[in-house]
DNA sequence: CTCTCCCT
């Protein structure tokens, strides 16, 4: 459009707001932006057109910010919504938006929407891929992938290839065997460069996939669904589809997050096919039978507002001043169990009250703060224990993905390093080490790749803390730090997650805990530092379920600190603790 | 003895 960025055209993202209130008249930014802006101007006066660019992947913060606007649409009839969507539903959409009657008999006549959602439908610009399917069913999805590429190597002409599989484990995998096919057999790999991609990779490993091809070369990038929607790759004309992805799943019952690898959807089998489709004709090697595509595999995946613990979210709508969250226009409606789990928990905090009402100061603080309210409870517990600096390096590092970069060779020399850093008192207090060693070096990229730290991750956490520094000081809340004190850094921590006690099993020689709660089996995630270590009483972070249930971001307690803490959820009952 | 992926 030959305007310059944050001008006429600009983007606000969480660190970057590239606007110009004056000047600017289309603005870029994420559903989780809007949400917030929402906070300050419910109506979203300033937008006159929003557009909800793809909703069809059913993200949290997308369905919200859909049934939001919905709300937002009676009240303002003049504003215009445009939602661009990948797949054919557009019906079920159009069919959200229409004013029901019940609605209508209730509005002014002129406060109805003039006009009936229309369904445009655009063409992709891709180009055509040709699908294949296997004849039966294949046994192993990683062994008839390693398969298919050798055979396209052997077979096809020049292009490189992307392959679908689920996670970290599958790829590392199939990246080593196809590597010692290399050598194994000269003749059918030698051109063959096999690079793996997923998030945890470092940047300088990530960047390796977007290199281009050396000329003789053909690549063959092994990736997770990061290759799906979040990054694109040029140069690909082959794509070979697992038909599975790790999926998250919450049980509100037990309130356990699991990652399971699962089918995807019909809409995802596409979506993988597209990226074959790039810069001329490709072809997509689908693991899966036809029939199983045409009549087992489902048309969309289930929406992450239905597999995912709901805390944040119903925090979000509550800041909104909607008060009856059950009875919320969704696009898809959540379990009520996960509803249940999530008002408790924000009672339990004190975020809530009675009447489910946000608490005042607390609550209307916890909504202020843009990180999971258990976190944020604990950063104002922090206030007033008068740890404040510390806890906010502690909340920005749980806030990213994962500090360390991951390392599929050196694993003693990196247990190691990882040492330097350990905490007697567990992960909160060696992410602080971490973060001092960090600033020592005047946050050095080299330091961190000498340390087996992920520069980018701590770069973020530079930002993420002084986001939260800004914030605190907004509020008017102290920022103070307890210096060597780690018991009241640890309070604080408790503060938040005291429902996340677990003690070890007497007599457990392999590392058993159980939850307090609700009695669940879980392990120490061997990435802790008290891994193997295994205190008598801890608190965790969160929970991953993989193989087994294991805590991430661990810290030794003293049980006491429960009861004080949170004498409403714990009761004393000898010789243990007990849940009320 | 291990971590799909976005995002405020």
């Amino acid at each position: 459009m030959g305007v310059k960025i944050g001008e006429e055209v600009g983007y606000t993202i969480r660190f970057e707001d590239q606007t110009n209130p004056s000047v600017t008249v289309i603005k870029f930014l994420t559903d989780g932006v809007l949400i917030r802006e929402m906070m300050d101007d419910p109506l979203l006066t300033k937008y006159s057109v929003i557009m909800v660019d793809e909703a069809h992947e059913r993200s949290l913060s997308t369905d919200m910010l859909l049934g939001l606007l919905k709300k937002i649409q009676r009240r303002r009839p003049e504003l215009r919504i445009i939602i661009s969507s990948a797949t054919i539903e557009a019906k079920s959409m159009s069919t959200f938006f229409q004013a029901r009657k019940k609605d209508l008999r209730h509005a002014a006549e002129d406060s109805v929407p003039s006009h009936l959602p229309a369904v445009l439908s655009v063409e992709g610009k891709g180009y055509t891929v040709e699908i294949h399917y296997v004849e039966e069913p294949v046994p192993d999805y990683l062994q008839a992938a390693v398969g298919t590429v050798l055979s396209i190597n052997d077979k096809e002409p020049a292009g490189d290839i992307l392959v679908f599989l689920t996670g970290q484990d599958d790829i590392d995998a199939a990246v080593k065997l196809l590597r010692e096919d290399t050598q194994d057999d000269r003749r059918r790999t030698s051109g063959l460069l096999v690079l793996p991609l997923y998030s945890g990779l470092s940047r300088v490993d990530q960047d390796l996939v977007f290199a281009p091809t050396p000329k003789g070369k053909r690549k063959v990038v092994i990736s997770t669904n990061i290759a799906e929607t979040s990054l694109t790759l040029e140069g690909v004309v082959y794509v070979v589809d697992s038909g599975f992805s790790k999926q998250r799943f919450y049980n509100p019952i037990s309130d356990i997050e699991s990652l399971v690898v699962t089918p995807i959807s019909k809409a995802s089998a596409r979506q993988r096919a597209g990226r074959a489709g790039r810069i001329q004709p490709g072809k997509c090697f689908r693991l899966y039978t036809e029939e199983y595509f045409l009549k087992e595999m489902p048309t969309e995946g289930i929406p992450e507002m239905q597999r995912s613990n709901l805390v944040s979210c119903v925090i979000q709508l509550k800041a909104l001043g909607i008060d009856n969250i059950l009875g919320f226009d969704w696009l898809a409606s959540p379990p009520p169990e996960a509803m249940v789990r999530a008002l408790e928990v924000l009672y339990s905090l004190g975020i809530l009250d009675e009447d489910a009402k946000l608490t005042s100061p607390i609550g209307y603080q916890v909504a202020e703060i843009p990180l999971d309210p258990m976190i944020s409870k604990m950063i104002l517990s922090a206030c007033n224990f008068g740890c404040s600096e510390e806890i906010i390096t502690i909340a920005a590092v749980l806030s990213v993905q994962s500090i360390w970069v991951s390392m599929w060779g050196a694993q003693k020399e990196f247990d190691e390093v990882k040492l330097r850093f350990a905490a007697a008192e567990g992960d909160h207090v060696t992410y602080l080490n971490v973060y001092k060693g960090f600033l020592n070096s005047g946050k050095s990229s080299q330091w961190c790749y000498k340390n087996y730290l992920n520069y980018q991750a701590m770069k973020k956490v530079v930002d993420v803390r002084e986001q939260l520094s800004r914030l605190l000081r907004r509020l008017g809340l102290a920022l103070k730090s307890c210096e060597k004190d780690t018991q009241i850094l640890r309070k604080a921590i408790i503060a938040g997650f005291f429902a996340n006690s677990c003690h070890l099993e007497e007599y457990s020689h392999n590392g058993l805990y159980k939850t307090v709660r609700s009695s669940e089996e879980v392990y120490i995630h061997p990435s802790s530092v008290l891994f193997r270590v295994n205190p008598k009483w801890v608190v965790y972070h969160s929970l991953v379920s993989t193989n087994k249930h294991y805590m991430r971001n661990v810290i030794a307690i003293d049980p006491s600190w429960l009861i004080e803490a949170a004498p409403h959820f714990y009761q004393v009952r000898t010789p243990n603790l007990a849940p009320c």
